[in-house]
DNA sequence: GTTAGCATGTAAGGAGTTACATGATTTT
DNA sequence: AAAATCATGTAACTCCTTACATGCTAAC
């Protein structure tokens, strides 16, 4: 997966910034955020935290001392640098930020942005969704059509998935314009 | 992305079992199909092909002559050998086969399949989900709790998300077992 | 005639996983 | 006492993408 360190020097100065945090515990909140698919490995996350020690973006913190019978570990905190580096990241809007992977922590972060940068992030995610639909609804005119019954049950559902999506961004669209304070009341009750 | 390598694998193996085709072709239908996330790249497929020419799953078939106006395409076709290896790696049930990008190409060529290994791979990517919901949710009781409204909403999208897939599954188990030729009719009419 | 799409490839490089290495602490 | 979980790392390896290189053909 192409850009997926930015993804995660990206993920973890947003979770900083709710208060200072281990590696491992930091990777269990990483996995619960972007978790629906891979998971972060170790072998990712230290070398991504030693390399933003190096950039002065964030620092080591002894523990608190309250807990002395722990192994001591290493707590990690945000820098001025940091924050200033995940505000840059967070107002920079274009293709990368409505990418899967970036889109989902962009959007957990949404607090620590504007209104205006919000609807730009949710507007350009729902338009390449829709690039996609369109794409594909025009390919599949041409190819295979009905051969296939369970390549096309596949595709069936993934269009569907997809429009899910659409109208779910198109809600929280229509709450930020509205200064709705509930990101989506969910006036659809599922099923 | 960790083993996709077999996943073009199979893909192309299935692919090629509707008929002959050359690399460009093979590509536009693997994006089609798996196009969902990321788009497979020219760097992946052709040393892709030249391995399993090496292995002796495909061969180079010349174009029928009928077009020779166009540059000589090379058009690849199954081997009696790549045909077995197919039927092997499909009917291969277990933890790989229901791995997101691995589930969708087996789904697409379940054609192929006894209804035994279908539901096996159907009811085991279904376990997979329900377990991951019930890690998130879980999880979820301990954590944030209601800190952060987007991080709350994205999770309760995913949610959703995953039990609308769950369902999705349940319905299509449902129709293998019943014998019922349509794999899903959709009795759920959207929104 | 020039741009866009068809068509096939290779080389370099980045990104991340797997596997390894180590050790404390809590639960069973 | 053993097993699971907490906790931090590193090295090798795999895989894939990006960028480059080349040339034909159809449309504008």
């Amino acid at each position: 997966m192409a850009r997926r360190a930015d993804t995660i020097e990206l993920a973890v100065l947003g979770l900083l910034h709710e208060g200072p945090m281990h590696g491992y515990e930091l990777r269990k909140r990483l996995n619960l955020m972007l978790g629906w698919g891979r998971v972060l490995s170790y072998g990712s996350l230290y070398p991504a935290l030693k390399k933003m020690l190096r950039a002065n973006l964030i620092t080591e913190v002894a523990g608190p001392a309250t807990t002395a019978t722990r192994r001591p570990r290493i707590t990690y905190e945000v820098t001025p640098a940091g924050t200033e580096h995940f505000q840059r990241l967070m107002s920079e809007v274009g293709p990368t930020a409505w990418e899967d992977d970036n889109f989902d922590i962009r959007f957990a972060f949404f607090s620590s942005t504007d209104m205006e940068i919000r609807l730009r992030v949710l507007e350009g995610r729902r338009s390449r969704l829709q690039e996609r639909l369109a794409r594909v609804q025009g390919e599949l005119e041409r190819t295979q059509a009905e051969v296939n019954r369970y390549a096309a049950e596949l595709q069936r559902h993934g269009v569907e998935s997809v429009e899910r999506e659409v109208r779910w961004l198109s809600d929280l669209i229509k709450a930020e314009r509205g200064g709705d304070a509930h990101p989506a009341p969910a006036p659809t009750p599922h099923d």
